[in-house]
DNA sequence: GAATATTTGTACCATTTCGCATAAAACTCA
DNA sequence: TGAGTTTTATGCGAAATGGTACAAATATTC
């Protein structure tokens, strides 16, 4: 199929890299805070070039949410790993988000769904969609394990496991907030510890 | 005090209130989203009005926030009540937040800090460092209560009560989020309900 | 009542904002 | 080579933005 090559001029940019640049620019800013020149900047592509390609400036959002979900939906699936125990796939998750909020050590910038789209989830009703469609498949794949989990004994038979792994989102939500509010890496780190105890069954 | 009657023309609107609907616009747009136009007519008080009593937008916005956290801080310290049992406490904070982040059953808007303040957080200092002190003196109410109910044997001796704390307000940011996101009241009740067995000896 | 002090309302300004019109550029296909 | 197609670059424009100057309005104090 991509032999198939288009007619006309040729794009001098990849859309992917794009979204990816445009992404960090959403990151810092949020949705509402960041330009179109703030964009065209980052990408190095003009105004007509992104309007172009991905449409108006919320568009080119939901594109960069959307990128988001896949990548945190693919990451958190290879955390699962179902030959680890479920307490190494709890402690893999919170160590790979802690890898992404943290980014670098230095500026902490949280998670991009929660620290920008859940501002805009109000008054742009897509965005809110897409937040919480994310929310969900995220607690869906950890339920999957827990279920799991329950079947090997790894739980308790009478376990909930889609309230517990509600609960197990929780502690990501809530590094994902302490993240952008400025916490060190030691106190969240240590929150994703006693999360995990605690749920893996605790005391 | 009250009585030392100021020189010059009175000022025609109470601050509180005008900072109570200043919140309400923020709170539903965010803040970089929120144009003085917006704030000016939810107010009813033109721009240099705004200027000469609360300074610039970000100004402002502090004080809103300022205001949050202040409201939120007493509504969590009536729930931690230490006559009740942990468990009522916990469950009364949990019911008191959603009782804020629902607003009237429709029009969910979730924690205004959380839902607001992170999104701008990277940017403006100021406004993370609110965020920042809001949720760690959360943590410590909670986490004074802990230390309570460890004493009195309601908790095993053996707690860390901060950390427990720390788990009990991830609940809360969880409800945050999710409430913003648009999850239904019935969704976030089970939550709420999980949490409080979770963390109040669970199984 | 006059002087003083503060707030209010109108109108304005400079800048930034998003978005697009237009034409040149770069490619494919015939 | 030339027609057709898509992307790029320049630059425009209308609207909205945050912020302020200035004078009228309304109070206190002397």
């Amino acid at each position: 199929m991509k032999s198939e090559k288009k007619q006309g001029r040729p794009r001098a940019f990849d859309a992917k890299a794009v979204i990816g640049q445009a992404r960090e620019v959403f990151w810092d800013r949020g949705f509402s805070a960041a330009s179109l020149d703030n964009l065209s900047a980052a990408t190095k592509l003009n105004r007509p070039s992104l309007y172009g390609a991905f449409g108006d400036k919320e568009d080119l959002y939901l594109d960069t949410l959307e990128g988001y979900r896949e990548d945190s939906l693919d990451i958190l699936s290879e955390a699962l790993n179902p030959t680890l125990t479920l307490r190494e796939n709890l402690t893999r998750i919170y160590a790979e988000a802690l890898k992404i909020y943290l980014h670098g050590e230095t500026a902490a910038r949280g998670c991009f769904l929660i620290g920008t789209a859940t501002a805009e989830a109000i008054q742009h009703d897509r965005v809110r969609e897409v937040l919480r469609r994310s929310l969900n498949e995220f607690d869906g794949a950890i339920k999957e394990r827990m279920e799991l989990a329950v079947e090997q004994g790894e739980l308790p038979d009478n376990t909930d496991a889609a309230t517990l792994a509600k609960l197990a989102s929780a502690v990501m939500h809530s590094l994902a907030v302490r993240a952008r509010a400025g916490d060190t890496r030691g106190t969240l780190e240590a929150i994703a510890r006693s999360g995990v105890d605690f749920i893996c069954g605790r005391l």
